[in-house]
DNA sequence: GTTTCAGCGTTTTTT
DNA sequence: ACGCTGAAAC
């Protein structure tokens, strides 16, 4: 059924006649470029997936609209928004709009257009572990960090290299402005990430912000740059406070050959500055692009208006900015509760208490979350949780590629689609037993020597490699290279699953006999084999994998059953754009928002504001946050070091008085409550532990 | 050359 | 508590 079936043709369709009239204007936007101001919980989603839509109707082919998001799930849920107001339009309907993060678009343009910009058509992929592995090792090839102690770490170095890549700043900069602690390395690191550049292009591979500035000189190109472009006719640009400064060039580029571009996002919501990113250029947009509408959404329909008094005022303490104040859509509602608690253990007790209240209400888990400033922060909590038997899952935080097994596994699937993967054929030999680096090496000269393209050539250069390698470990890598060999050329087209479980079985005696705990690290390959099964094939798995990682654990894990129900926990970076009935802000204290580390530039203490603004905004009908008295300043130490806190400075005493203030019962910050908590000392001494 | 173990340092957020 | 580095044992 059309849609032009059910509505006289000059009525509007119900969707759009749903939209407020600012939503509206925005949908219907026809013209040049589109900036759309949206605070949080104003509808943005609607918006932008009524525009795809009304798009389409107007007769744009699905397949010439680009949707950027931050994440593929936000694409996932636009476009199928989209598709659902669309549903009968020709072509498919909205199923066919090219929709994902930044990074995914680079990939598929850039493999498109590989070999123009000297790439092979098979160039490899390094995720952020892969890279500070590279990193490391030419930082050993040039010799530093067995003199130099102090050298930064290869975590540190990729981190460096990212921020000033994506800057487009001088490395010295960067250095001064943001790791002041390794500026006297300056001369060694600017030598050593040319050597990684290098080194990266002679293994044929890009690491994630290669993506983006090899698809910017794409762009850049005339002839490369105009091809890309007349491919689409639109580009909408989701998140656009969060975009770094080539990001904004490839838009810019794709402008420049005709596309039309909406950018949609909330420069109160820019929190990742340190991916390079900054709210200045949704600000500048319409300096940027000629002819700009600007439209502004400030009706908030998730939450209520004593949530959003809060977090107006927090916004109202940043002096850059658009000035937006947010207005309640819906009446009545709660204030937020402040609460005080005696020390984390205490706060984790209380958070459980209160989720479970609100079960008993009948309001499910997965109706609430509880948001952390870093990963850690939720570690009692989880601790708690177990022992009381909550379900919960864990956003953010522990990433899953970060296990050795699992990047294990991963190399096995990447040779399946490049043989001369050198650095996964290295990872994967050094899990045979009485193989060290030196054999590795060795072995992996023979095998890789002229090159090593097809599957045919392998039997005949194995067994040459495999004379290298001790008699002790032939078994389980000839058993490797049978499972390899078995899975062809193509890899695994059309087979991607049973490509990966035959590789699984052949890897499962290594994993099991290098890894303590390997039965257990075995079910995680489980899952991926599972994952993998539902992909087109083992190439296109593992891009999906690295540029769009599973969030938690869990979403490796089989489909939930519906009637399964669990805690929400995530970091307030993973919780963008998410929405729960009720949200709990854990350690809410001043040292963690904003972060001790961040307290430098008045600009960092700024997005430490925006982050905490993100997380009071995540709540529609419920909102908590935590003040723990006693934290803990080593989260791990030994040494019992602990600090006393008052709550974040961004709580200042015109937010607490719009707050339900508790402090509850062995808060020792109670009995002083005349004190205001804000203007409590920072440092108190106590000795009522010794009591408990 | 490989494996193992002791000691050290540890600045958050993620595509 | 952990991960990484460097030095000693196998």
């Amino acid at each position: 059924m059309f849609v032009s079936d059910v509505a006289p043709a000059e009525a509007a369709p119900a969707w759009l006649q749903e939209l407020n009239p600012e939503q509206h204007a925005a949908a219907v936007h026809d013209g040049a470029h589109l900036l759309v101001l949206a605070g949080a919980g104003t509808g943005k989603t609607t918006t932008l997936a009524a525009r795809v839509a009304w798009l389409i109707e107007q007769g744009v082919a699905a397949q010439r609209i680009l949707l950027l998001t931050f994440t593929r799930r936000a694409a996932r849920e636009m476009v199928g928004r989209a598709g659902a107001l669309t549903r009968a339009a020709p072509g498919g309907g909205a199923r066919r709009v090219v929709g994902g993060t930044f990074h995914a678009a680079a990939h598929r343009l850039v493999r498109a257009h590989a070999t123009s910009v000297g790439l092979a058509p098979d160039f490899g992929l390094l995720d952020a572990g892969d890279t500070a592995d590279v990193l490391d090792l030419v930082r050993q090839e040039q010799g530093h960090g067995d003199t130099g102690r102090r050298f930064p770490r290869k975590h540190t170095l990729a981190d460096i290299y990212s921020r000033t890549v994506n800057a487009q700043r001088p490395l010295r900069d960067v250095l001064t402005e943001d790791f002041p602690w390794c500026e006297e390395h300056a001369d060694a690191l600017a030598g050593l990430f040319r050597a990684f550049g290098a080194r990266k292009r002679a293994l044929g591979v890009l690491d994630l912000d290669d993506l983006l500035v090899f698809w910017r000189a794409l762009m850049r190109d005339e002839r490369a740059g105009r091809h890309i472009a007349s491919g689409f006719d639109h580009v909408l640009v989701d998140e656009y406070q969060d975009v770094n400064g080539v990001q904004v060039d490839v838009v810019a580029g794709l402008a420049a050959h005709g596309c039309t571009v909406t950018a949609v996002g909330d420069d109160f919501q820019a929190i990742y500055g340190f991916r390079s990113a900054s709210a200045r250029h949704i600000l500048d947009f319409p300096q940027r692009f000629a002819d700009t509408t600007t439209v502004t959404l400030e009706r908030n329909y998730r939450a209520t208006q004593p949530l959003l008094d809060v977090a107006n005022a927090v916004a109202a303490q940043d002096d850059e900015g658009f000035p937006k104040v947010l207005r309640a859509q819906r009446d009545g509602g709660q204030r937020p509760a402040l609460v005080f608690c005696r020390d984390q253990a205490h706060e984790a007790a209380e958070i459980c208490d209160r989720v479970l209240a609100a079960r008993e209400q009948g309001m499910l888990l997965r109706e609430q979350a509880v948001l952390a400033r870093t990963g850690h922060d939720t570690d009692l909590l989880e601790l708690e949780l177990s022992r009381r038997r909550i379900p919960f899952v864990k956003y953010g935080g522990l990433r899953y590629l970060e296990a050795a097994h699992v990047k294990d596994f991963l190399a096995l699937l990447r040779l399946t689609d490049r043989l001369a993967d050198e650095l996964s054929w290295f990872r994967v030999l050094l899990l045979l037993e009485a193989v060290g680096p030196s054999r590795a090496r060795r072995a992996l000269d023979r095998l890789l020597a002229g090159g090593l393209t097809t599957a045919a050539q392998l039997p005949a250069r194995w067994a040459q490699a495999r004379e290298e390698l001790p008699a002790s470990a032939h078994e389980a890598a000839d058993a490797l290279v049978a499972a390899l060999a078995a899975c062809g050329d193509d890899g695994g087209r059309g087979a991607a699953g049973a490509c990966a479980e035959r590789l699984r079985d052949a890897l499962a005696p290594l994993v099991r006999a290098h890894y303590a705990d390997g039965a257990v690290r075995m079910q995680d390959l489980d899952a991926m084999c599972g994952l993998a099964g539902e992909a087109r094939d083992l190439r296109t798995f593992v891009a999906e994998l690295i540029l769009d990682p599973p969030a938690s654990s869990s979403d490796m894990a089989v489909p939930p059953h519906l009637d399964d129900d669990w805690l929400v926990l995530s970091t307030v970076h993973s919780a963008k754009g998410l929405e729960w009935q009720s949200v709990h802000v854990i350690a809410a204290y001043d040292g963690n928002f904003p972060a001790c580390m961040a307290a430098g530039t008045s600009e960092s203490i700024a997005e430490e504001r925006r982050l905490l603004y993100v997380a009071l905004t995540r709540a529609r009908r419920a909102l908590s946050v935590y003040v723990p008295r006693r934290y803990y300043h080593r989260p791990n130490g030994r040494d019992d070091g602990h600090g006393y806190g008052k709550a974040s400075r961004f709580l200042a005493p015109d937010v607490q008085a719009l707050c339900d203030v508790e402090h509850l019962a062995d808060d020792p910050g109670a009995p002083g409550a005349a004190v205001a908590p804000a203007d409590a000392p920072r440092i108190t001494v106590s000795v009522d532990d010794l009591f408990v």
